[in-house]
DNA sequence: TTGTATGCGTTATCAT
DNA sequence: ATGATAACGCATACAA
């Protein structure tokens, strides 16, 4: 910049005016312009972060980048988050507890504008450093009530009710149900959606019936091994897509045909699902809606700090397709 | 730094040089440590940018983060980025020529300290765009030999030979192609690795053999449809995972049987080619071998700009799985 | 050891 | 319209 304004026979600030497009002379605009492409000058982000306070990143923090939910809940963040003019840092945390609230305090260093994080367990860590965050942050999943932060998130509960009606419509009785760990947000709630919609149509859960692995296609595999080990079940729900792909592949492995001998819902509604032969139905919790929503609640909020917390919800959908008796 | 300073009665220089572990006696570090705990200090990244001429953030660019085999990269460049102190920015390009040659434009504003970008395609502009980037960028990909940049590569032409190879080794001699756009690097040497290897063992490749599509799994899928409608081959080699899995897909819906009918062989060795069933067997290119040596070609340059530009290979080799015949 | 002063590259304020 | 100058928050030469 000073190159430029020496060059050009300006001051430094009137070359800076100049390339923001204030005001100016014609003749010093042309000056200016014509130095700063002789010098092939490009300004400096740091500089001018420093001095507007706004970095123009945004940071995702999600469990696992490999999961196809995550990257299709990034696909449409980026979307809204590039229309603004911002970029989109992502972090993988692993899921584990320490990193998430050491990413969490981070955000004190103010080295983006805001974040969006999916955390998969919510501890009172997380609670303390989500409150404590002087730069936004959205929550995608549940959160207590009375954390006042941005929060979007699904319906696991209803979203496995969805799958049980609609085995249960096609006459299956003996569902299993394989799931992510108990300890986590959604694996709990799909435990306890699981459990009420058998309920509710008069289903017993025989223990033998459900397993729980890991949100991973190795843990979901070898999961729904151990079940079909011991039981025999004419339909299986898994808590996401790569629990069903697992699935899938223990079923399969083991003679199974999909549909007719055991019927087959994943969750998530992943590339994953489609990907599969026979595609696999699940259970869309509105990945993609969800970061979309999440992203406009921060872009939001970094653009007026005193918005009044908000709590938006993305209803789930059964996308039926050939492992539950759905055509090709 | 000036609240602290103030409150511990000292100098915003005494009170940066103990915050940085420098020096000064014990009772000023006691003094500036309890003022700064008691203000809840926190450093501003962009200030200690500004000052350090570092943003301690490293760029990856590839055509699309919903491919595992990027996934994969990502995590090994993660894993050495993360150990150096540096994080990770994440830019999906969707492959085309503008977008990424706008992006290594933008390296001159200086907000990272360095890229890996993975061009499918390599043009002037990238070239120029390349030479002319004041930040360490390194190639992951093919790259005209007289290009100064820091480079490491695949041998995807060697890799088909592989998959040509092993397959003719299990009687198959009907071999089909189903590739990415010819005018992309991968999709090229692909092309011409496949029709050396057939060269090789004297055998013809019918045009109806070969088909092109795109790197993805619908496209790959429409193609093996195509290439199924007109053709009967005893063997389909797929320029990567998300193609195989299409092409798999193509396969079973017709009835045939993989591998008894047609065996299947993939590229990239991805999760994918684990997940699918059957199993599919691929040739890997070392995607994480290849991540990690071009995160460390570069944390190398980042230390040391004056370093003269190192070209890396990483060999192929095959996974052979149930698809080809493998076990299962 | 400590403080003063300056620089990092911009933008914004305030006179002129 | 323009220029001098002060931030922005931190690190560091240099002097004391």
């Amino acid at each position: 910049m000073h190159t430029v304004a020496a060059r050009a026979g300006v001051s430094i600030a009137s070359a800076s005016r100049v390339l923001n497009g204030l005001g100016g002379s014609a003749e010093t605009v042309r000056r200016v312009r014509e130095a700063a492409a002789a010098v092939g000058y490009v300004p400096n982000a740091i500089a001018r972060s420093l001095q507007s306070q706004r970095t123009g990143l945004i940071a995702l923090a999600v469990e696992d980048i490999g999961n196809p939910v995550y990257v299709a809940m990034m696909r449409a963040i980026e979307a809204v988050v590039a229309e603004s003019g911002h970029q989109l840092l992502v972090h993988a945390t692993g899921g584990n507890v320490a990193g998430e609230t050491a990413l969490l305090r981070r955000l004190a260093h103010r080295y983006v504008d805001g974040m969006i994080i999916s955390p998969i367990r919510v501890t009172e860590a997380h609670v303390a450093a989500l409150t404590a965050s002087p730069v936004p942050v959205v929550v995608v999943g549940q959160l207590p009530e009375d954390v006042p932060v941005d929060n979007v998130r699904a319906d696991s509960r209803t979203g496995v009710a969805l799958a049980v009606d609609h085995l249960v419509a096609a006459g299956r009785t003996r569902i299993g149900f394989v799931n992510g760990p108990l300890d986590t947000v959604p694996g709990a709630a799909r435990d306890a959606g699981f459990r009420a919609a058998m309920a509710r149509h008069g289903l017993a859960v025989e223990p033998a019936m459900v397993e729980v692995g890991d949100f991973q296609y190795a843990a979901g595999r070898a999961a729904a091994q151990r079940l079909l080990a011991r039981a025999e079940p004419d339909a299986i729900v898994c808590a996401n897509d790569l629990i069903a792909v697992g699935a899938l592949h223990a079923l399969l492995v083991t003679g199974r045909r999909v549909p007719e001998d055991v019927a087959l819902v994943g969750m998530d509604d992943t590339e994953l699902a489609q990907m599969s032969f026979p595609q696999i139905s699940s259970v869309s919790l509105g990945s993609a809606e969800r970061g979309k929503l999440a992203a406009r609640l921060l872009l939001d909020r970094i653009a007026d700090g005193t918005l009044v917390p908000r709590r938006e919800h993305v209803a789930p959908s059964l996308v039926v397709r050939t492992s539950s008796g759905g055509v090709q």
